[in-house]
Order: structure tokens, then C-alpha cells, then sequence
DNA sequence: AGTGAAGTGTTGACTAACGAACATCTGAAT
DNA sequence: ATTCAGATGTTCGTTAGTCAACACTTCACT
């Protein structure tokens, strides 16, 4: 038996009315009876799923850092023995991830509404970066977790820019930068050795 | 007893399925199958309200004549006395509509699908012109079913234009372009004996 | 001719969402 | 301090939408 997909469209809807909202006044002064009001729906069916906005909020929170370690880990599936060299652009979905809760990401970072979803996302990047480098041999006189640690929150920072620009350059331009980034700033000798450790996206 | 906005959310999303669908292929060879999956709804909730895709089809060709009725006479539930020369561009919502079902009218004129569409379309316009004149005290020797539908056809080539030329133009600067040829083409002298025929959307 | 994948039309049991109504609680305006 | 509109939390009966399953048709491909 599938899931009821009534259940998916009403809370894709009061999360949905709930990052509106958010855009528009503080998180604290949102009223249940305004986001069943914008998300189109009866009140009893916000209480038939959460007990409070904050509830709703955190749900909201857990779908992103799934939908980011989907959208990082993306291109495992297809490929194996992983390369940067071979890697295309095009296969990096971590920045389509950004752009698809843009909306969501600038009041987050633009603000100081949530500060602690900030250090949540680096986190989980650190821990999608070091599972990586566990499949990989040992670098001499590297520790994984500050090699991981400086690759997660080098990620972060392209995506903090990429944010507060106001979403200058497509998903795609992204990735190639961060592609450009990679290959091109490592000295040349060391590029295979480091490869395997920058899996990004 | 309110009416069950279930019944609305449902209809409106196939109405949106049946609109993408017709703008990749013909409609004879659109299924029920295809218009519900891209709904996302059950197929039992399509032949709750409709027996055929003909049936949704010609509900969803209502819907947008309504609102086309609905559009033309928003200027005047605010306004009495009307006069074409106090009309603000901004109060004029028929290219709204026509922005609204953007894509449902590119389908219907740049194509040869539903030619019957334009023809009611003209004619609920020519209803509209004509009903305005009725208010208005008789033109020497000017037949009113004539003087109605050269607007109402007026107004639909300017559409056709509009929607020809990929909406090269927003809403608001077709409603001051409607404007500017209504009032600037009339001979100076003859304007406030035709403006009241000229109460254009 | 015959096979099979895909669409059709319908049924039945189940349930999420519905409107309406209720008794609170809150807080800004008086 | 009082009022009163608006938010809250809850309940109840009803219903639209859900899934699964069915027999049937269509039609492209073998």
C-alpha cells in the first residue's frame, strides 16, 4: 500500500506558505490561522500533523538536509572509482539543491532568523565529505577530519557568496567553478592524489 | 456551507496538467492516464467530475471566458459615470487575464487546434461592447451591433498581436497602448461623444 | 493470428481533509 | 479595567480523494 499523497500536498503546502511567510515578517509573529490561510487549507489539518509552528519549521529544516545529501551524493550513483577529472559539471547537483530552496537559503543567511541551521549544514557537508575520504587511502600527514572540515566549509563559502550575490550565476556556472577551482588550484602533481578527496556534490 | 475547496484544488490541477500537455501534443492523443499522473491525482478523481477529456477541455474553456468577462468589467465596479479619459491604464485587467492563460491562448491562436475558441472569444467581447452601448444614448447613424463588434475585434487584434509577437509587452503597457489609440485616434472633437462607447475592459 | 503493454471505466473499503461550531485565551484599543 | 476582534485548540459528521483490484479494450509489434 502507497503512501496517501494527500498527506505529501498538505504539508508541502504549509511548508511552502510557511517560507513565504517567512519571508515577509519574523518567524516568531507567524499565526497558525496565517499559514492554513496562504497554504489553502483547514486549520484542523495544520493540527492533524503538527503541534506547533515550530514543528513545522523543523520539518521544513530536516527536508532541505535531506534534499542536500541527495543532491551532493547524486552523482555516486552513476559513476564508480570516482574522478574530478572525469567529473562533469553537469553531474554536480548540490547548487541545483541551493537554488531549489533559494528562497529559503536567502532569509537564512541573510538574516540572523535560525542561526544554527548554518553550522547543521556545514556539518553535514563535513560528514558527507569525510565518509568520502574514508573509502580513500591515507594521505601522509593529513588529518581526515581537518581535510574534510576545510572542504565542507570551502563548499560553504561558495555557496554564502553565491547567496548573498543574489543568485548571479546559474546551478551550472556553480559547478563549473567549483570545478575550476579544484583542478586548477592544486599544483598539478598532486591533482590525482587530492582528487579523490574533493568529491564535491 | 462553504464549498469544499478539495473539489477546486482537483479541478484546477488537471485543468493545468491539460494545458501543459496540449502545448507538447496534439489533444485527440492526450490520455486520462497522462493528465492525472501529471495532476498527481488518483485516476478515479478525474472521472469523479469529468466522463471524457472533452469534457475538462470545455470546462476549462468556461472557466477562462468567465474570467475574460470578469477582467473586461473589473473597471467598472469601482467607477460610475464612466469616462474613458479618467481611465488609468492600471484599471484595465483584460490583458491581465489574457497574461493569465498565456499559455492556453499561444496554444489556441498560434496553432490551428479549437478554432472555434477565437470566435467565441470575439463574440462574448462583441456581448460586452454592446452591453456597455446599451447605457448609452443612441449615435446618428451608427448601427450598434456594428459599432460594438469593431471595437470588440479591435481590441482582439490587438490581442492577437500581442500574443503572435511572444508578449514582447507586459499587461499594463498593451492597457496604455489600448489608451493612447483610443484616445489619440478619435478625432479631438469627437472623443467625449465616443469615449463612453470605448469602455474597454 | 497472437501476444503483451498500456489505457479505460468501474468498484469498494478506507482516510485525510473538509466546514462548522465550540470554549477558551490573548492583547491591543478604549 | 473592559471590551472585543482574532488566534488557539478541539470535536463532530460529512465527503473528496486515496489505493488496489477488477474486467475490458486498443493497438503496435511479432
Amino acid at each position: 500500500m502507497k503512501k496517501d499523497r494527500r498527506i505529501d500536498k498538505s504539508k508541502n503546502a504549509l511548508k511552502e506558505a510557511l517560507i513565504c511567510l517567512m519571508n515577509e515578517k519574523e518567524f516568531k509573529s507567524i499565526t497558525i490561522t496565517e499559514i492554513v490561510h496562504l497554504a489553502n487549507l483547514n486549520r484542523g489539518t495544520f493540527y492533524k500533523h503538527y503541534p506547533t509552528q515550530e514543528e513545522l519549521l523543523n520539518e521544513l529544516i530536516e527536508d532541505i538536509l535531506n534534499d542536500l545529501i541527495d543532491s551532493y551524493r547524486e552523482p555516486y550513483k552513476t559513476m564508480k572509482n570516482f574522478e574530478v577529472g572525469k567529473m562533469s559539471s553537469s553531474s554536480i547537483k548540490i547548487f541545483d539543491h541551493v537554488e531549489r530552496y533559494s528562497r529559503f537559503y536567502t532569509i537564512i543567511i541573510n538574516s540572523n532568523v535560525l542561526p544554527g541551521f548554518q553550522n547543521r549544514v556545514c556539518q553535514v557537508l563535513k560528514e558527507l565529505v569525510q565518509h568520502d575520504l574514508a573509502a580513500v587511502k591515507p594521505e601522509a600527514n593529513i588529518d581526515r577530519s581537518l581535510l574534510s572540515s576545510y572542504n565542507a566549509y570551502a563548499l560553504f563559502g561558495l555557496i554564502i557568496e553565491w547567496v548573498n550575490g543574489g543568485y548571479k550565476f546559474t546551478p551550472h556556472q556553480m559547478a563549473e567553478q567549483l570545478l575550476n577551482i579544484i583542478l586548477y588550484q592544486t599544483p598539478r602533481e598532486s591533482i590525482e592524489a587530492v582528487a579523490d578527496t574533493n568529491k564535491l556534490s
